[in-house]
DNA sequence: CCGGATCCGGTCTGATACTG
DNA sequence: CAGTATCAGACCGGATCCGG
């Protein structure tokens, strides 16, 4: 079943912060999400309905492994049925200083891009 | 063969400054090419040894795709065999800010991160 | 109806062997 | 040494299914 929980990510072998680092958000999705989250996005159906179009599967994969590192925090804001709202740590918020440095980047060099909202 | 140089990343429906840049360098591996090219190293063997151990399969992958994206240029050094140094563009070298952030990160939230070299 | 779990085909990863 | 070929297994992503 969910026996799974981690998988890939299991290592530690690498002490470079930025290979650290990349172990934790270094996939398309996570750093995405964390946007989102920055944004103000708090539930599933909100993350989910983003443009860049996540998969269910993933999304739940994800949010379950940001938890896991302490990146985000699920709290039930109603029971029956039970509805969780998704919140940054601190831990998760210092990562908008990563996602300021890509998008000052992508706005320089990547031809296309828009500013955000 | 190699008719597939470019696939699974082959889009521009993403107009967000984070999902354009994740789309060029959102992988586990292509930051740390960039990092190692910006501490000097140069050659496919010296970013080979990295101690994170990037396949060589792989390696060659992304150093297609960093070219093709404009992070990098290679020039042949020598002739005969022709063995090419790789070095990164300016739009390369810009990334430097993005792992600078990531590192500040790294030091400060992953435990048993070491302060790099 | 919403949050997520499950299925499944196709793609990519990564270890190793191989070639020029 | 630089890069390619190969191949099994992991992962992605889309669709569907289910509990509340």
């Amino acid at each position: 079943m969910n026996a799974k929980t981690k998988k890939s990510q299991g290592f530690a072998r690498s002490r470079c912060p930025v290979a650290n680092t990349l172990d934790i958000v270094g996939d398309k999705w996570s750093l995405l999400v964390v946007r989102d989250l920055l944004h103000g996005k708090q539930t599933y159906k909100e993350l989910a309905e983003s443009p860049e179009g996540i998969p269910t599967s993933i999304l739940a994969d994800r949010l379950k492994r940001l938890e896991e590192g302490g990146i985000i925090t699920s709290a039930a804001y109603q029971e029956r049925p039970v509805r969780y709202a998704y919140t940054l740590t601190e831990k998760g918020k210092a990562l908008g200083e990563v996602l300021l440095a890509i998008v000052r980047w992508g706005k320089k060099y990547v031809p296309g891009t828009q500013t955000f909202k």
